[in-house]
RNA sequence: UGGGGUGUCGCCAAGUGGUAAGGCACAAGGUUUUGAUCCUUGCAUACGUUGGUUCGAAUCCAGCCACCCCAGCCA
C-alpha cells in the first residue's frame, strides 16, 4: 500500500542520496582498485535481543551503502556467546530485516557455522607463537590485567611451549576443564595502553549447547577472535561498527596479520576466485541517539518485565516490532536513517525527525477518512430521516490515482465534542451555538439550538444544513471552519489508542535519573473506547489510514475480528494552533 | 594521572587552504472544503578556546578546555 509508487522513492534501499565518510572511504578503495572492484559489507547481530531503531540504522547503512556500490551485504549472526542467545531472535531479527525492505546476499550466516576453521586457526596462533592457554582463573586474570593508568604483569604460562599449549587447547576441547578453569590467549603486550591487547582471550570454556550447534562445542570464542577472522572468511571489503569497537581495531588487525594470509584466503569464498585478497578493514561511525527514548537493551528489557510496556512489540517501543506495530513504514524508517546521516559525532538526534519521517510518508501514501474520536450527535433537520446521502470524496487531496469513496450522509451524524463551543477562545473556527461550519466534503450546517441533560452536558446539536454548499462556498458569507463527521447511523464503532512519546525527558538513561519510571509520560497511552469511524474504512485491505484532522492511524490486532476493531495512533498531524 | 575518539546554527549534518550546503525545529507571509499538505521568505561575519603559519584558515601547526569510550573468560 504504502510502497506500491513506481516512481523512485528517496528512501529505496541503495537510492544515492547523501555523501559521509564511509563512503567516501569505498569510493577512495574502489579508485584504486583495493579489492577488485568489490564491496562487501555485513549486518552482524547477536541474536540475544530485539532489533530497535539504532540498529536500523546500522541495517541501512550496511545494506545500502553495498547496493550503492554494486556490492552485497550479508547477514550474520554473531553467536558466539550461547549463554545469551536463542533461536526466537535470531527469527525476529530475520524478520525485521525483511520488513525494512532489505535482502540480504544468500544464506543467513552464523558465526558459529565457521567454529571448525576457527578452531584451526587458534591452533595455528598457538604453533607460531601468538597464542597460549592460559591457567589463571578469570579473577587472576583480572588482577593481572592492570588498571587504566597501570601496566598488567605476564601470566605465568605466558612462555609455555606451543607444544604443551597446543594439547592443552585440545583437551579444553576435549572437554577435560571445567568452566573457568584456563583459557587460550592472544600473546600481544601486558603492558600496552590499550587494554584490549593486553592478551586478550580467544577461547573460553562454556559448557552449554548453543542454538545451533548444540553439544558440539564447549569451547566458543570470543568476539574479538571471530568477528575479524569471519570477516575475511566472507571476503568482507568493509567492516562497519560503532565507535565502542574502535579500541578493538588494533586488535582486530593483530589477528589477521598474525595469522597466515595464503591459509586464510584458502579458507574463505575468494579462494578460488581471480579477485585480489585484501584483508577487511573495520571502520567505526556513532550509533544512533534518540531524545525522549531508551535505547539501551537492558532498559528496554526491564520495561518489558515491570510491565510499564505491554511487550517487546508495544508500539510505545524504540523496537523494529514495535513501531510496525505503531504504524511507521519500511520507507519512512529507511528514510529516517538517511536523513540522520553518518559520521563519527555522538549526538542526540531530535525525535521531531522520526515524526517529520513518518508524517511524509504517510501524508503521500496514506489514504484519508473520518473517524470521531468523541461523539456529539448532531441533527440536522432538514435531512429526512431514513434518507441517505451518498457523498463521493477523494481518498486523497492531491492524488487521484488514490480514486474516491462514498461517504453516508445522514439526518444524524456525530462530529467531535471538542470541535463544538459554547465559549471559544478567540481565534476558534469550528461550530459555536448559532454559528455555521462546513462538513468535511459536505455542507455547511448551522448550529440553531443546543440541547443540553439535567447535567448540563450539552448531548445533542439541532442544525440545518444549506443544500447550496456542496462543492462550493456558501453566498454572502465566509464559513472559515472544516470539521470532520461521521454519520450516526451508518458509522461504524472501533477502539482507538492514542500513543505519545514515553518520556517527558530528554535523557531518560541520564545518570542522575534514579528510577527511569518517575519519568514516564502518564499520558503515552491514552485507550479511547466508542470511536466512530465511517464504514469504508473497512471495505479495502488498507491498514494505514490519516483520519482526518486527526493524525494517521494504522489496524492493529485482529483482522478479521469483526467486534471491536482497534487503531493505533502512528502520529498526530502537525497543528500549528496554539490551541 | 594511561590509551582511543569527538567538538560547525536549538537538533542532525556538509565542508579537507579561497572567503559557512542541506534537513529537522522555529518565525513570518501565501494557497487550501484537513488550523494538514504545499509554496515563499527569514534563520551561524561564524566553525570549543587561545596562539601560530599564510595574501587568505572551519580547513595546516601548537597549547588549553569540554564531552564520549576502554580495566567481561559480553558483543
Amino acid at each position: 500500500m504504502t510502497n506500491s509508487t513506481k516512481i523512485k522513492q528517496s528512501g529505496e534501499p541503495g537510492n544515492q542520496l547523501s555523501s559521509h565518510f564511509i563512503k567516501t572511504l569505498i569510493s577512495r578503495d574502489l579508485e584504486e582498485g583495493k579489492h577488485g572492484g568489490r564491496v562487501r559489507t555485513r549486518f552482524p547481530p547477536e541474536p540475544n535481543g530485539y532489533l530497535h531503531i539504532g540498529h536500523a540504522k546500522s541495517i541501512c547503512l550496511n545494506f545500502s551503502v553495498a547496493a550503492e556500490y554494486g556490492g552485497q551485504c550479508n547477514l550474520r549472526f554473531d553467536d558466539t556467546n550461547p549463554a545469551k542467545e536463542s533461536q526466537e531472535y535470531v527469527d525476529s531479527i530475520k524478520d525485521n530485516i525483511r520488513w525494512l525492505g532489505f535482502e540480504w546476499n544468500g544464506e543467513v550466516r552464523y558465526s558459529s557455522s565457521y567454529f571448525d576453521t576457527l578452531f584451526e586457526f587458534a591452533n595455528q596462533l598457538i604453533a607460531s607463537g601468538h597464542a597460549y592457554v592460559c591457567n589463571l582463573s578469570p579473577e587472576q586474570s583480572r588482577e593481572y590485567r592492570g588498571t587504566l593508568m597501570e601496566a598488567g604483569r605476564n601470566s605465568p604460562d605466558r612462555d609455555r611451549p606451543a607444544a604443551e599449549s597446543l594439547a592443552l587447547f585440545a583437551k579444553m576441547r576435549a572437554g577435560e576443564f571445567a568452566e573457568g578453569e584456563c583459557s587460550l590467549r592472544a600473546k600481544i603486550d601486558m603492558s600496552s595502553p590499550n587494554i584490549n591487547m593486553r592478551d586478550p582471550v580467544l577461547y573460553r570454556i562454556r559448557h552449554i549447547s548453543h542454538h545451533q550447534t548444540g553439544d558440539q562445542w564447549c569451547i566458543y570464542p570470543t568476539y574479538d577472535f571471530t568477528h575479524c577472522i569471519t570477516d575475511a572468511l566472507e571476503g568482507i571489503t568493509h567492516s562497519l561498527c560503532t565507535l565502542e569497537f574502535e579500541d578493538h581495531r588494533p586488535l582486530y588487525d593483530w589477528i589477521l596479520n598474525s595469522l597466515d594470509l595464503k591459509s586464510i584466503r584458502a579458507a574463505s569464498v575468494l579462494a578460488d576466485s581471480d579477485s585480489p585478497y585484501v584483508l577487511p578493514r573495520q571502520t567505526e561511525f556513532a550509533k544512533l541517539k534518540l531524545n525522549y527514548t531508551m535505547m539501551g537493551k537492558r532498559n528496554l528489557r526491564t520495561m518489558v518485565e515491570e510491565g510499564v510496556v505491554s511487550g517487546w512489540d508495544d508500539p510505545r517501543m524504540p523496537t523494529i516490532a514495535g513501531m510496525r506495530r505503531r504504524g511507521f513504514t519500511p520507507a519512512s524508517l529507511r528514510n529516517f536513517c538517511e536523513s540522520v546521516g553518518v559520521s563519527r559525532r555522538e549526538g542526540v538526534v531530535d525525535l521531531g525527525m522520526l515524526e517529520h519521517a513518518i508524517r511524509d510518508d504517510l501524508d503521500k501514501h496514506a489514504p484519508r477518512a473520518m473517524c470521531v474520536m468523541k461523539p456529539l450527535k448532531v441533527e440536522i433537520g432538514n435531512i429526512p430521516e431514513g434518507d441517505v446521502i451518498q457523498l463521493s470524496l477523494a481518498n486523497h487531496p492531491k492524488d487521484e490515482s488514490m480514486g474516491r469513496r462514498d461517504v453516508p450522509l445522514t439526518r444524524e451524524i456525530f462530529i467531535d465534542r471538542s470541535d463544538f463551543e459554547i465559549d471559544p477562545l478567540p481565534g476558534f473556527k469550528r461550530l459555536i451555538a448559532g454559528g455555521e461550519v462546513r462538513l468535511r466534503g459536505a455542507y455547511v450546517i448551522k448550529c440553531h439550538h443546543v440541547e443540553r441533560d439535567s447535567r448540563g452536558e450539552v448531548v445533542l446539536l439541532h442544525c440545518s444544513a444549506d443544500l447550496d454548499t456542496l462543492g462550493k462556498k456558501p453566498e454572502g458569507r465566509k464559513v472559515k471552519g472544516v470539521i470532520h463527521w461521521v454519520s450516526a447511523t451508518d458509522g461504524k464503532t472501533v477502539s482507538i489508542r492514542l500513543y505519545d512519546r514515553l518520556f517527558l525527558v530528554e535523557n531518560p538513561e541520564a545518570k542522575d535519573i534514579e528510577n527511569y519510571r518517575d519519568c514516564l509520560n502518564p499520558d503515552s497511552l491514552i485507550e479511547v473506547s466508542g470511536a466512530v469511524v465511517e464504514p469504508s474504512v473497512f471495505e479495502g485491505s488498507n491498514l494505514r489510514f490519516q483520519f482526518e484532522r486527526e493524525g494517521y492511524f494504522y489496524r492493529d490486532g485482529d483482522l478479521t475480528a469483526t467486534e471491536n476493531p482497534v487503531f493505533n495512533r502512528t502520529i498526530t498531524l502537525r497543528d500549528s494552533w496554539a490551541g
